[in-house]
DNA sequence: GACGCATGAGAGAGCGCTCTCTCACTCGAC
DNA sequence: GTCGAGTGAGAGAGCGCTCTCTCATGCGTC
C-alpha cells in the first residue's frame, strides 16, 4: 500500500551510494553550493532523480536549526461560533499565499481558550517554527507578549502589545471620515455600533466618533456589538429603542452594518432616507447589500501583505517599525 | 533580546545533569512510561520546570518518525482573485479546531499553480505531515491521486478522486429539493446558475436540476457560474436575456444567488413576487439578504468534522467509507 | 539461606542531515 | 623545478531525542 512510506524512503546516503560520491557532496549539490564539480552534480541528481530522493524535513532541521516555518496564530471566538468571517478568509489566505512564495510553511494555529493558547506558546518554544504572525489578537491578550520573549520575531495583523512589531490601517482617520461624512449629508442624530471593547481597533473607532461628535456638538449614542452580524441586528434594535428619531448609523464593521441594515428593514425604516449607515472594511458583501453599503476601505489584502512583509523583513534584520495603511471612504448607497 | 532563543534553549542532557539522573529516565517521565519511581519522576519534573525545558519537535520527530501534523490543502483561484469565500472561513475553522483538538498541528497550503501543487506534494514527500486534508479540489485535480500515492492517509472534502476517502454532502438530493419546491409553487420557467463544472458538486447539482426539470417536462435555462458573486450576478444578467420571463432561479451556492438578487434588484424585477431565488449551502449571509434567501442547508460545519474524523479514523486504522451528509430545504423569503 | 524473577535505571546506538576540517590535487608564478 | 595559493571531495562529529538492551537491585519462594 505504501510505495515510498516512511519505511522505505530513499536517505542521502543511498543518493551518495548510487552516484558514488561521498554524502558531503550530495548535501552540496542539494544545497547548491557553489564549490562543486559539473561532473560530480551531474551524476548526483541523475541519482536523486532515479531515487525519487527527497530530503528529509526533520532532520535538516535539527541539522540547521531552521524550519522554514511560520505560525499563524488567528484568535478564535470562545463560543463555538463558526462565523464566516470574511477578514479570516482573505487575511489568512494571502497571508498564506505571501508566505509560500517566501518558501515559509504556513502553521495555522487558533488561539481561543487559555488551553489553545497555551499550546501555541508550547508549540512555538518547541522551535517548530521560525516567526509568529499573529491575527486580531484581543488588546488584553497575554499571547503576543508571551511570544514576543521568546526571542523570535514576532508581527501582529494590527496593534496589540508595544512589543510587538505590527501593521496596522488608520482607524482614527477611517472612522472620523465616516463621521463627517454623515455630518456633511446633515445628519445630526448620528449613532454608533461598536467592535468588542477589548480589541484597539475597536477602541479607535469609538473614540474617533466620540471625539468628533464632541467637537461638532453633538450627542454620542452609543451600542455594544462584536464585530458579528448578529450582534449589528440586535444592537440596532437597541439603538431604535434608545433615540427612535436617529437619522444615521456608524456601523465599527461591515458585518454589523448589514445585521443593522436588516433590523432598520424589518423596523420599517428607508436607507438611506430614514436612515443613512456607513461600515467600516468595505468586504466584498458591501457591494450586494441593498441598498449598497457606503463604507470605509480598509485594504485587507495590503494589510496582510504589509504584515507579512514585515515579518520577513525581520528575518534578514530589518526594521520593525510600525506600519500604517490609510482608510478612504467609498460612497455606495446607504449614506 | 533573546532569553531562551534557539541557542541556549535546554536539552533533555540538560534536564538529566540537572536531576541528577540519565537521559533515558528523563525521556521516560517526559513520555510518560509507566515504569518509573516516583522519586525519580519528581525530582525530573522539578528540574523541567526549573529549567522551561520543552522537548526540540524536529528530534523528536526524527527520532520516532511522526510528526503530529497534518496538512490541510485548500484550492487557490489561480487569478489573485481573493475572494472572502464563506466556505473557506468555516471549512478551515472548524478543520483547525478539531485537528488540534486531537493533538494534531495544522499545515495550511494553497493549492493554486501548478507550482504550488508541487510544493504541496515535495512537502509531503519531505515527511512533514501523517495525513493530508484536502478541500475543494477540482475534479481533474491530479492532486489528490499523486498524494494518495504517497502511501499515508489522505481524505477529501467533497469527492474528487475515487482512489481518496472523503465525506460529501447531498448535492443530487439537495438540487432536486430546491428544483422541487419551485416547480411545487407554480414556477415554470426555471433556470439556473451552475458552479464551476470541473468541480464534482457543480455537476452533480446541475445534473439533478436538468433530470428533474426533464422529468417534469420542462425546459432547463443554463448560466455559468464560478461560485462568485459577481459570476452569480453577471449569470443572471445573461438569464435575463436568454429568457426575459423566466420566474426562477436555482443558484448552485448562495453567493452566486446573492448576485443574481442583486442583479435581479437592478433590472427592476421584485424576488419573489417575479421571480422566485433560491440558493445551495446555508452561509450565515444567506439570512440577512434582502429578501432573505431560500436556501439549500448543506451544514459545512458537520462537513469538515466528518472529514476530520475520517482522517483520524485513518490513524487508527480505521475505516475509509465515505460519509453522506444530508440536505434539507430552509424556506426563507426568496422563494 | 540461595536462587530466580520482577522492576527500575543507565548506556549508547541510531534517526538523516549539515558543515567544518582535512586532505589531495591542479595550476600559476617566480 | 619548486613553492604557494586555490579548488574540489571526503571524513566524521554533531544536532536532540527515543528506545532497545543491559545491568543492578529488591523481593518472594522453596
Amino acid at each position: 500500500m505504501a510505495p515510498k512510506s516512511e519505511a522505505n524512503r530513499p536517505t542521502l546516503e543511498a543518493v551518495a551510494a548510487r552516484a558514488g560520491v561521498s554524502k558531503s557532496s550530495v548535501s552540496r549539490v542539494i544545497n547548491g553550493a557553489s564549490t562543486v564539480a559539473p561532473s560530480i552534480r551531474e551524476v548526483v541528481l541523475r541519482a536523486v532523480r532515479e531515487l525519487g530522493y527527497v530530503p528529509h524535513a526533520a532532520a535538516r532541521h535539527l541539522a540547521t536549526r531552521r524550519t522554514d516555518a511560520v505560525a499563524l496564530v488567528v484568535s478564535d471566538p470562545p463560543k463555538g461560533l463558526v462565523s464566516d468571517d470574511p477578514m479570516f478568509s482573505a487575511v489568512v489566505r494571502q497571508a498564506s499565499r505571501k508566505l509560500e512564495a517566501a518558501g515559509k510553511q504556513v502553521v495555522l494555529m487558533l488561539a481561543g481558550s487559555e488551553e489553545s493558547r497555551a499550546r501555541v506558546s508550547q508549540y512555538v518554544a518547541a522551535g517548530h517554527v521560525d516567526g509568529v504572525m499573529l491575527v486580531s489578537m484581543h488588546g488584553a491578550d497575554s499571547l503576543p507578549a508571551t511570544l514576543a520573549r521568546k526571542g523570535l520575531p514576532v508581527v501582529s495583523l494590527g496593534r496589540t502589545n508595544p512589543a510587538v512589531p505590527h501593521a496596522e490601517n488608520d482607524n482614527p482617520g477611517g472612522a472620523a471620515l465616516a463621521v463627517h461624512h454623515l455630518l456633511g449629508q446633515g445628519r445630526r442624530r448620528i449613532a454608533t455600533i461598536t467592535g468588542p471593547l477589548d480589541m484597539i481597533a475597536s477602541q479607535e473607532r469609538l473614540t474617533a466618533y466620540t471625539d468628533v461628535m464632541r467637537d461638532t456638538g453633538h450627542r454620542s449614542i452609543v451600542a455594544l456589538g462584536d464585530f458579528t452580524r448578529v450582534s449589528g441586528a440586535d444592537a440596532m434594535r437597541q439603538l431604535l429603542q434608545d433615540d427612535p428619531r436617529l437619522d444615521a448609523v456608524f456601523a465599527a464593521n461591515d458585518l454589523m452594518a448589514i445585521g443593522a441594515l436588516r433590523t432598520l428593514r424589518e423596523s420599517g425604516r428607508r436607507v438611506p432616507d430614514d436612515v443613512a449607515v456607513i461600515g467600516f472594511d468595505d468586504i466584498e458583501a458591501a457591494r450586494y447589500t441593498s441598498p449598497a453599503l457606503t463604507t470605509i476601505h480598509s485594504p485587507m489584502t495590503d494589510w496582510a501583505t504589509a504584515t507579512v512583509d514585515l515579518l520577513l523583513g525581520l528575518f534578514d534584520g530589518g526594521p520593525d517599525a510600525p506600519v500604517l495603511l490609510p482608510a478612504n471612504l467609498v460612497v455606495r448607497e446607504s449614506a
